[in-house]
DNA sequence: GCCAACGTTGGC
DNA sequence: GCCAACGTTGGC
């Protein structure tokens, strides 16, 4: 099983959103990179720690769990979208999501000045510089250590 | 295929 | 609001 960290704005939707509605497909990803995780790599039963970015406080705030198979991103397909994608069509998808089920919500936020200062997770991509993925992998030591740090409650 | 210009991300 | 990093675009 892998594990990896999904970025998002919490303006734009958040944990508690993501709780709100328990399975939701992680859409609207405009980056290859990001696609070939999200398409190819991720696999049903891979835990996630839900990041919020550009936000107060920013930092790891709970856990979801990919739930099946890649699927079309249906947002490329809506004209006037600004995730509008003119070169996809629907036997050849561009951007491809992927469904992910609610875990937890952390008792608190973890910061990232709390992950920057903590020596375990030194390797974690978001901590790198210029790092502007937003979906990495995490190791199993690095998803352990922060949901600790987050005081996880079981049933979130 | 190169690369300058431009746009976006995202912490601070 | 600033700005570093870096992906994308488009002229050549």
């Amino acid at each position: 099983m892998a594990h990896w960290l999904l970025k998002t704005e919490p303006e734009v939707y958040g944990i508690d959103d993501l709780r709100r509605e328990g399975l939701t497909d992680w859409d609207r990803v405009r980056n290859h990179q990001v696609k070939i995780f999200l398409r190819d790599a991720m696999a049903r039963g891979d835990r996630c720690l839900i990041y919020h970015s550009n936000a107060e406080p920013t930092g790891v705030v709970g856990t979801a769990v990919v739930s099946g198979q890649a699927v079309p991103d249906a947002t490329q397909f809506r004209k006037g979208d600004e995730a509008f994608e003119p070169r996809a069509t629907r036997q050849a998808p561009v951007w491809w999501a992927r469904p992910v089920r609610f875990e937890s919500r952390f008792a608190r936020c973890v910061e990232l000045a709390e992950l920057r200062k903590e020596p375990r997770l030194r390797g974690m991509a978001i901590l790198k510089r210029g790092n502007r993925l937003s979906v990495t992998p995490v190791t199993a030591a690095e998803f352990a250590c922060i949901e600790a740090m987050g005081g996880r409650a079981r049933g979130g």
